[in-house]
DNA sequence: GCAAAAGTGTTAGCCATACACCCATGG
DNA sequence: CCATGGGTGTATGGCTAACACTTTTGC
């Protein structure tokens, strides 16, 4: 006895990307302004649905494409909405994706969709349950920059110990000791100095830092476990 | 301009659930032997098709009360499988979830699924990526049980301190100290000792406690956390 | 020379860990 | 009275958190 599929109903199933960004203060979102019914003109997620022949991560990383042009992001899925009515029109499944970027990339924000960086703290209510998915976000993105190195993908190459500690701050929404936040990072050991300076902030300047991939990877394999 | 659904792809969406229980020594999961193709014979979680009219979370309780007969079971969705070819037979998606039964419960498994609880460190390969579902909630289920009360949903509602310390060690995989075991939990402050002694373990007799959830939920709401 | 941000160490309290003996009881 | 598991306290080291002054340099 073989299973016969077609007895079973088919859904629509889509992706929801919440996709994070730092700008040196605070921590923003990417939304869009929806073009087209229902709830047309009002804020929401870049979503899109999935195709038979993607995957929902391929789906996730060809919507966040077409809306930034940009690849190899870091991208984790979070968690699938299933709530029958979550949309007015028709049942549709969204599983959502969270996407950390350098917000200073040379993004190239597609137009067609009128998306727009807005502070986490002052985003507007946006439609359906993407409130819910943008909360569900920030919980799984403080969890994982308290346990991994994650946070650098929301800052360029090179940064300062201070873009550092308000990246973190932001994240947490929670201010940290200058000393302490410096020396827990420095004990670490998985920045490098670069010795050049950002002269923008300040008359002495600030060194400016790069993550050493290679050393963090090393060593976590000996053991090391990344703590904020 | 109102979006037309009808031109985008549908698909089937199943859940699938890992069944923690434990014996007082060991974790078990609760898995079913196939008994329709594709892989009829083999071992797999137990799952099922979700409907139009219910969502994943209905789905998977329906999974498993046909299963268990058990209802208002601990059920936390996981993670959403979406590989094209993670079924041989169609292009099935597949939510999976983590359920946590007490184990003594008198639960009727229904023959029909031919259904074994099979120590989680022994447990056979399993089809399609199950595996995969098995080793993520493994992991889900340590980080829940290091920072809620979720450990007493696997134990009988009285129980005495070694069956909790046998629980924990089981979870994590890892001997703990007695003493501070112990203290840890008795700081807590979130366990009633009924008086009552459990003497089939040993002549002295060992004191049974509960989980006072009132309490706990008192003390957590007032900025309490719990963590092992 | 002064304003403004960068950089830098020490101390005290708390928590986690390691560790061993007496107790109660049934047989 | 003895064998078995149950129950209990202390000391130490490491980590976290609190805290303030000096340096650099452009203006």
């Amino acid at each position: 006895m073989t299973e016969d599929y077609s007895q079973y109903p088919k859904h629509l199933v889509a992706v929801d990307c919440i996709i994070f960004g730092f700008d040196g203060e605070n921590l923003k979102i990417l939304l869009v302004k929806r073009n087209f019914e229902p709830q047309m003109g009002e804020w929401s997620l870049m979503g899109g649905f999935i195709d038979s022949h993607e995957t929902s991560d391929e789906a996730a990383n060809r919507v966040l494409y077409t809306l930034t042009g940009l690849e190899n992001i870091y991208l984790e899925q979070l968690k699938c909405y299933t709530e029958i009515k979550r949309e007015p029109t028709a049942r549709i499944m969204s599983i959502s994706y969270y996407a950390l970027i350098n917000i200073e990339k040379n993004i190239q924000i597609n137009e067609q969709y009128s998306a727009e960086w807005v502070e986490l703290k002052k985003a507007p209510d946006l439609i359906f349950d993407h409130n819910d998915m943008v909360k569900d976000a920030v919980a799984r993105l403080r969890r994982r920059a308290s346990t991994g190195p994650i946070g650098f993908e929301l800052l360029p190459e090179k940064f300062t110990m201070k873009d550092l500690q308000n990246l973190y701050e932001a994240i947490f929404d929670e201010k940290f000791d200058k000393r302490n936040f410096t020396s827990k990072i420095n004990s670490m050991d998985i920045l490098v100095n670069t010795n050049e300076k950002d002269m923008t902030s300040s008359r002495k300047g600030s060194f400016l830092y790069r993550f050493d991939e290679k050393k963090y990877n090393k060593k976590t394999s000996q053991g090391f476990m990344f703590k904020i």
